[in-house]
DNA sequence: CTCATAAGTCATCGAACGCTGACTTAGGGA
DNA sequence: TCCCTAAGTCAGCGTTCGATGACTTATGAG
């Protein structure tokens, strides 16, 4: 038995929701199911969150939003990919936010939060890097393929790319990243002090 | 009053289900919806397809894979392309089909499914293309390209690729894919006899 | 027209859902 | 030790879900 800790108990069940949420989506997870999972009575979801909806928002939202902008900028493209494919999001299911968070999108709410994070995450940071005309269109079609790759790792489970590290990848991003924004661009990041 | 006819009701609750189903995903419609669309009682569901799973196979059964086989090699991309961004999905609620069922990629079932259209429609046809060692991952890659390009038409709604058309997307295709796949690819379409 | 049959309707089931208000219990300050 | 308060429990509400079986009605063959 544990001691009665209301902030323990709030993260317990925040974290149950986002595994719940991310692997599922929000309309086949039920209040009970997180509740079970995080072994909290179900009604202190109420209590602490107001609504299941308010829990999955709460649950989703985007605390992290890693250090894409810091680093070279031909580096950028590398950095997105390490963290769609190397990061450790096992705090979400083992499933990239922006990926599980698909499984949600009947919801309008659902969707206008994917579109604002995958805009300021991807596309934004990208329209500066890719010069000329169609500078926007370029930054979207370099952003689809971030988030395709997502999906075809974690939903999809498409045999090379689920077992394929960051660094397998390098090679191929360089290419693309280099050939869609016209400037050159590097496949890997560079690690201070990592022996190479 | 329309006539009583068997078929011509299967057919009405198969084209309401498409729809629901790719709008909201698998478990935010009720087959109560599905009913109240196509105008039919609700029970009939249950007589023709057995359950709200088998009417959801049966409506989300691809049954058109477009010739995406037919045609020059070098404009394979370029048709997938066209698949995803030209081509008229109003009978999936205007989504395309892989898009629309990543809505209701929380059931295994849907997954299989999602993962067996990928590669028979994309991987498949482009590890052919992709001469060299890793050409299971470069097919991947450009079957991810594909896939991220319609979810972020049709759920991100991102500005410049909703309106883009397949025509706006062929000099940056051309490119990306010769890069990938290593051999010279075309960005458009050959149309016969049709004035360029 | 008759009427068997297939097409469509109706009432309702049990389970699960989100959510609420009244209740019980633990735990630290006095 | 007492006891007030906050943390956690409990029974159950109203609704909606997928699904069922008995019922009614239209329709075409004879």
């Amino acid at each position: 038995m544990q001691k009665r800790d209301r902030e323990a108990t709030r993260a317990r069940l925040l974290k149950a929701a986002r595994q719940r949420f991310a692997r599922e989506g929000y309309d086949a997870t039920s209040v009970r199911d997180i509740a079970r999972d995080s072994g909290v009575d179900a009604t202190l979801i109420f209590r602490y969150f107001g609504s299941k909806k308010q829990l999955f928002d709460q649950a989703t939202a985007a605390d992290l939003p890693p250090d894409l902008l810091e680093g070279p900028r031909e580096e950028l493209v590398a950095r997105m990919v390490r963290t769609v494919v190397d990061h450790d999001w096992t705090e979400y299911g083992g499933e990239h936010p922006l990926v599980a968070m698909l499984r949600s999108s009947a919801h309008e709410d659902a969707r206008q939060r994917i579109r604002k994070e995958v805009c300021r995450t991807y596309v934004d940071a990208l329209r500066d890097l890719a010069e000329g005309e169609d500078a926007e269109l370029r930054a979207e079609l370099l952003s689809a393929w971030m988030v395709g790759i997502g999906v075809l790792r974690s939903v999809v489970a498409t045999p090379a790319l689920s077992d394929a590290r960051a660094a397998d990848l390098a090679p191929h991003i360089a290419t693309v990243a280099t050939a869609l924004l016209g400037r050159p661009m590097s496949g890997t990041v560079d690690q201070k002090g990592e022996p190479g």
